[in-house]
DNA sequence: AATTAGCACTTGGAACAAAAGAGTGCTAAT
DNA sequence: ATTAGCACTCTTTTGTTCCAAGTGCTAATT
């Protein structure tokens, strides 16, 4: 009889879709009694608490404890994600919001997914994230300098991945105009372009003798290590971390301190979400992921893809029992209009904002 | 008898010094019995009792209920950081701790804060944070541009606090190295150290008449605005919020939502912090401000100086029962150091690592 | 063979009572 | 002015009972 591809009759997962979603929406333990009353199936209490009974031993479900109801397993949450889900019709005014978003038409990454950030969390009502992935391949693909006065300057470094960095260099000895345009050319024609293990002595010292200047080499050489250091490390922005209180789930006890502690560290969020090669909203539930750190929360996030490369993600975390068409949907919508920003022609429309 | 300048005797003092401390190393109410045990005080327990009963009429005590001991009012706090505190002398841990993020010669505002920030709550064990006021008084003073190409470039904008700030702007026309120099020169002559209400529209005139290309000024003077504001708001990082986790008076309940929840409001803590003006390190116990968010948790921040003027703070935020005296002499150096490293005349020293 | 009604069983939570413990306030003695 | 002593208050803990929820199993039914 039915659909077994999966392992599970039709009627298993009808019920356990109900208790998933029944659970999902009050938190609590749902009983046989419940299932029945909610009309999805016309058998008895009986034949679901045989039926319950089997997707317990079949690891889909657990008990707190005998006399409780069922709640779902991990297993029974990534179950429910990857085959019962269905598609969440966003609300007209949950599209209005993403719309009003994307009509900031910022052509910085930065600034864009932490704005991306902060409307994931309010539209999803979970704290949201934003992230730049690490990323060995990023280099300095451009040296500008301004002169700000003798014995200061600023450099400036463009990206390859469009971003834009500054460092404020304070020098030994006075400078001037000629300097700091012979010391950008010399970067441009000697440095742009490489990564931090193609920067070898060889061309720290022509670098050196271009610029006859080798303190000022030294300290601009710092900078730059440095600057490719952040490019390389991902950025992690949360926001939205009010709203993980509610969820009865993180109302007390250590699970909340280990996902204020991730987001402290940053490394194995980062680590997680690099990781991941899918360009589909990717749903991590419980430590399914070798990150420890998150055993009781769910991560839910989509990559965001510049010219077929990954430059960043958002997404968000919840509970467990979190509301997942909703936030599949909402990420999706989200993360895609992001992505196609970032691709689009850049100088089509009429003129107004083309920057943030 | 004895010194009663500020209302409380000598041995009313003992014994509320006693019972702070007794409390802020607990966390338990205190009794009577305690502190005869304590051996700070001659006298019995009954003597203590009266005296506490009048220190709870007084103010500085409150009673959980009937049969429990005392813990200090924020009355009682008060006075303690104002009068009881001794001086905490520093471990040569902590000072070699601070001496090493001094070493770190940065001259960029921002990164000096955001480590001071995690250097504070690391050394205090509580959540730090860092600070920029809101100042009107910040203006652009000079523009700088950076061709990338034909339909792109960046605009740099140096701030009269030091700070850079960089947008990419991307253009409707194809431009080149001479409109975008064009641009920065007229930038320069006609808007550099304006504030916000000073760019009027006479201005914004000339400024387009003088380039040729209003799309261009247009979106220009936009990126302005954008930077103008995010150099008003101030800036606030917090660094250890999971250590938050560890004092029971956080480890439920709606205080620790109201601090999440102002953290990412950002407003309430900048106006307390914007508000003060004392140089010293200042204690804002529960809310005696009118600031209502922080209710029953402390705050404590040294603004930081440069040139005679505050451009920072850097603080912590804990429950109640913090530990001052600690906190206290934490803030004071490391705050003053950086203060300090600000003013110091720049180049001074031998040509080591100048800019960070 | 699958379903279901019925019932005994388990368990956690609520309600209540009693006891223990901590600390006070007051009185009377020093 | 201080202190010993004690009655009093209030929380916390512990134990008991009771109840409701929900199960698993068995026997009857389809």
């Amino acid at each position: 009889m039915s659909n077994r591809i999966d392992g599970l009759s039709d009627r298993k997962k009808l019920i356990l879709k109900a208790i998933v979603e029944a659970h999902i929406q009050g938190g609590e333990p749902v009983g046989s009694k419940y299932i029945t009353e909610s009309k999805q199936l016309t058998c008895s209490s009986a034949t679901i608490r045989n039926e319950m009974a089997e997707l317990e031993n079949m690891g889909y479900l657990e008990q707190p404890h005998t006399s409780a109801g069922r709640i779902p397993s991990k297993q029974g949450y990534r179950f429910y994600v990857d085959t019962l889900l269905e598609e969440y019709a966003m609300t007209a005014k949950e599209i209005a919001q993403i719309n009003q978003l994307m009509k900031i038409k910022m052509s910085e990454l930065d600034r864009i997914l932490d704005k991306a950030s902060k409307v994931a969390s309010s539209l999803t009502n979970y704290t949201g994230f934003a992230i730049k992935p690490r990323s060995r391949a990023v280099t300095v693909t451009r040296f500008e300098t301004a002169l700000i006065d003798s014995r200061s300057f600023i450099l400036i470094l463009v990206a390859s991945d469009g971003s834009v960095k500054t460092r404020n260099i304070l020098t030994d000895s006075a400078i001037d105009l000629h300097t700091v345009t012979g010391l950008s050319q010399a970067l441009n024609e000697l440095v742009a372009g490489l990564d931090a293990e193609e920067i070898t002595l060889p061309i720290m010292m022509s670098l050196e003798n271009r610029i006859g200047d080798s303190a000022l080499a030294n300290t601009v050489m710092k900078s730059i290590y440095e600057v490719l250091g952040e490019l390389d490390g991902g950025e992690l922005k949360v926001s939205g971390l009010d709203r993980l209180l509610q969820y009865p789930e993180f109302s007390d006890s250590s699970d909340l301190g280990e996902l204020l502690g991730a987001f402290e560290r940053k490394d194995e969020i980062l680590d997680l979400v690099s990781d991941t090669e899918s360009d589909r909203v990717n749903v991590v539930i419980g430590s399914e992921s070798s990150v420890k750190v998150i055993n009781n929360s769910t991560f839910v996030f989509k990559p965001i893809k510049s010219k077929g490369k990954t430059v960043g993600a958002i997404g968000v975390i919840g509970p467990l029992r979190m509301d997942y068409a909703r936030v599949l949907a909402t990420l999706d919508n989200l993360g895609g209009n992001i992505s196609q920003l970032l691709n689009e022609p850049k100088h089509t429309e009429k003129g107004d904002n083309h920057d943030g």
